[in-house]
DNA sequence: GCCAGATAGGAGGTATACTCCATATCTTGG
DNA sequence: CCAAGATATGGAGTATACCTCCTATCTGGC
């Protein structure tokens, strides 16, 4: 998986010799939000690459994949349930029935919902690509020591799960 | 560590009566790319909070702070110095100058660069925001146990150094 | 000196992720 | 029953973050 490539070995700010201000450079790696913006670019990344051939992005595979279990959701519902705005997550679903991989239905229920279903077509695709997924998850977390992956996972579903509700997108 | 808040209790699936599935919820919640994606959201919230009087981003922050501390810098070594992409970063950079916080010059060594300079203006915004920057760090990490955050964020820059050259605008 | 390749930037396109405002539909209090 | 509020969606606008193709400029080998 991933042979580094250690010439690339990415730190900010070693600029073509303008001495590389050591101040600033220990500045930005020490922001939570910097780098997780920065590890976020690479999940992004990683799964583009696993996902090359279908083209599929990071938040139409959960959509799908969230898709895959429940017969029928209304937009904001599946919105919510992947953790995105409610218009980002209008726009995502326009995409994904481009590629008739789902279905819009009005709900006879209540008019007001457009219930979203998987097609075939994107059943098949989440089981098909379903290995990609894996693949861009263990290749993030490759870096880190086995025994420290579960600790991370823990301390990240801690801040998610205390700071949801400062999400413009909090889930459900 | 972290009492969980449980009714805002993020967590995905649990909708409108229909018995959220927990398969699924574990699922999603197992994928290191995924929790990376909702932290992300959540910091890009706190820092907004944060800067609701001067509508300024994280990254627009990132990079009038490099700014501070050079003098002048290229659109793409300022790029690479903040890891976004060359042309995202000239986006950004447009936005700041339209605000008046950074001019733009042609270089008179190399014409094809654009000499990027923070104003008066720009290194005053750096230096008075600074404090809610760091309230959108602090609150971010909150949640965690004092004594796990430096594990976090080791943790999030072994994952960033190894797997720079994945990302799409990796590090100088 | 000149031409080939590298480099810096710009333009136009796509995807995520928000904002606010408008519209349609449902639900509920009186 | 009906008007008021809540809810689901849509549309327009903005910001980040990529992509590809193109032009302008510089650099190095001959």
């Amino acid at each position: 998986m991933s042979e580094r490539i250690e010439s690339a070995g990415g730190k900010p700010l070693l600029l073509n010799g303008m001495e590389g201000d050591e101040k600033q450079h220990d500045d930005l790696w020490n922001r939570p939000g910097y780098l997780v913006r920065r590890l976020h670019q690479i999940h992004v990344g990683l799964f583009a690459e696993e996902f090359a051939d279908t083209g599929m992005t990071p938040v139409q595979y959960a959509m799908l994949s969230v898709l895959a279990v429940h017969n029928a959701l209304d937009q904001l519902s599946l919105s919510k349930a992947v953790g995105v705005d409610r218009t980002s997550g209008a726009d995502v679903i326009k995409r994904l029935a481009r590629q008739d991989l789902v279905v819009r239905t009005k709900s006879p229920e209540d008019r007001r919902m457009k219930l979203v279903v998987i097609t075939p077509a994107g059943a098949t695709l989440v089981r098909q690509m379903r290995p990609a997924m894996e693949a861009a998850q263990s290749r993030l977390m490759a870096p880190l020591a086995p025994e420290d992956r579960k600790f991370f996972m823990d301390a990240l579903r801690q801040m998610i799960e205390a700071n949801n509700s400062a999400s413009r997108a909090p889930m459900s």
